[in-house]
DNA sequence: CCACTACGGCGGTCAGACCACAGTATACAC
DNA sequence: GTGTATACTGTGGTCTGACCGCCGTAGTGG
């Protein structure tokens, strides 16, 4: 009662010739057929997780892995594509396919889709910012060793060094507060913290020319990096918590008059438009 | 082994330093050639933005969207998997592509994988979550409607009437949490939220299984609801905070093998061992 | 010694065919 | 008429193999 091979039914469409559906023999012994990107991503993770990839290595090449893993290289690039967006892996064209070393980020550059999509407001990133920023305060405060010290140190000292010259500025206070999550001692809430700091960091880089007042901004960063020498958790939270009220009061007074910039966003794609503040 | 030791400072990420090197001109005859894949990004995103898809709606067949676009389907897939692995879009093997209607996340199940690149620990899991899940209580308690209040009374008659089928309890369990992120009226906290539980739940599912005490859960989650619905911020972010150290206790109770000793090692091995907490 | 060029390695794209899944229409038995 | 098995069809998933474009380096000529 089962045509294996009945091209007869021909409906008269040429769409696909030998158009055959296979009748279905199933036994359960076929091959699990577990889906191929699946199993790149399994792979690439086991090879990771027992020590045999280390972030900054690089993997080898799409063809020679691919025959490796007895998959198309079509499907091997799928399990690429999808590490990379989760942002495990970077991807350098012409060059190779290397394990990411830098900071921990949940789906790298997804927050402007993501805003699109469920209506994401500049007042919701600030407030979860300040929930989880004073928290990584605080515990930086607590938990902060000596290296940690040193290097936010340093980083206050280019911060002074830079009121003058926005774009350098901006560099050293992402600098800063990347360095305090690292020194609350949870990447977890630091990767948090990373995914919402780098959807401000584009928008902020173009506003942050216009900005003045660097002065009062660095200030109140050396006045955190005491508090977190200091071991002093209250205050720690407290300051980051002012800074935070600070950078957003400055962005709000700067934005009634805006209508230049934010145009030719809103143009080219109907983004939320100003979501950065001035100053961190 | 062979990472140096130095103060971890390592921060990728293009920070650009003072030095501008890149003189280099480009000739700009050459096509647009911009990245196939990221074209397509684009594209969906402006449909999204500018109102043309709604979330739950399907977008075209492959094959049909990929010509109209002039773009192969390889090419078009690329992106699609892009945005599937940002959890923009769900694909249905069989039935299409669609837009997502679901709680926003970031990069779906990913955390996993970024346990095993960063070391991620069961602590700083529920350290994590204790901080963000307490001030989306606080925040659910200020500004939740009576629809969030009917919504969490519902589901803690749920959680009374399931204490004795602990996999309907977890269920219930998870949407009583979810609903009070809705009621935060941030969805970029309750996104975060989001996207901690989610690597969460399959754990808790294997092991909630063989919990008791169910009873102690439930009536902590009865008290939650009743702190906000009085308004009372204050008192919903202790209540939370007890809440979860109940349930990190419970769960701790239950491996008195799995000490601080041997912590350590079983992260390396497996999976992320046992992260979940019996009761949420 | 330095700038320029050629080449080889490697990721990016393309084309078309075929496989696999799921929902729906159809046919047949009852 | 009703219910169930089957065929069909739309749609995503994978494979093959060819070619394009980027980048680092080795080789070459001034």
């Amino acid at each position: 009662m089962r045509r294996k091979k009945g091209i007869g039914v021909n409906l008269g469409l040429p769409l696909i010739s030998g158009n055959t559906r296979r009748v279905m023999v199933r036994k359960e012994k076929d091959l699990p057929d577990t889906h191929r990107t699946k199993d790149v991503v399994n792979h690439i993770r086991s090879l990771i997780e027992n020590g045999t990839l280390h972030p900054g290595d690089k993997i080898p090449p799409e063809r020679e892995f691919a025959r490796s893993l007895k998959i198309s290289r079509a499907s091997l690039r799928t399990g690429i594509g999808y590490l990379e967006t989760m942002g495990v892996i970077k991807v350098r064209h012409g060059v190779g396919t290397f394990v990411t070393d830098g900071p921990a980020e949940f789906g790298k550059s997804s927050f402007d889709l993501m805003s699109a999509l469920h209506g994401f407001q500049p007042w919701q990133m600030f407030e979860t910012r300040l929930i989880i920023e004073s928290n990584l305060a605080a515990l930086a405060a607590e938990r902060g060793r000596e290296e940690h010290h040193i290097a936010l140190a340093e980083e206050v000292v280019e911060i002074f060094a830079a009121v003058d010259r926005p774009g350098d500025f901006l560099v050293h206070d992402v600098q800063f507060h990347r360095i305090l999550s690292q020194a609350s001692g949870n990447p977890i809430l630091a990767a948090l913290m990373e995914t919402i700091t780098s959807a401000l960091y584009d928008k902020r880089r173009k506003t942050v020319e216009h900005s003045t007042d660097l002065q009062e901004s660095a200030e109140m960063h050396l006045k955190i990096y005491r508090a977190v020498r200091a071991r002093d958790p209250i205050e720690a939270r407290r300051l980051m918590e002012q800074h935070l009220h600070m950078a957003q009061s400055a962005q709000a007074a700067k934005r009634p008059k805006k209508g230049k910039a934010a145009k030719a966003t809103a143009l080219r794609e109907n983004l939320p438009a100003d979501i950065g503040f001035a100053h961190s």
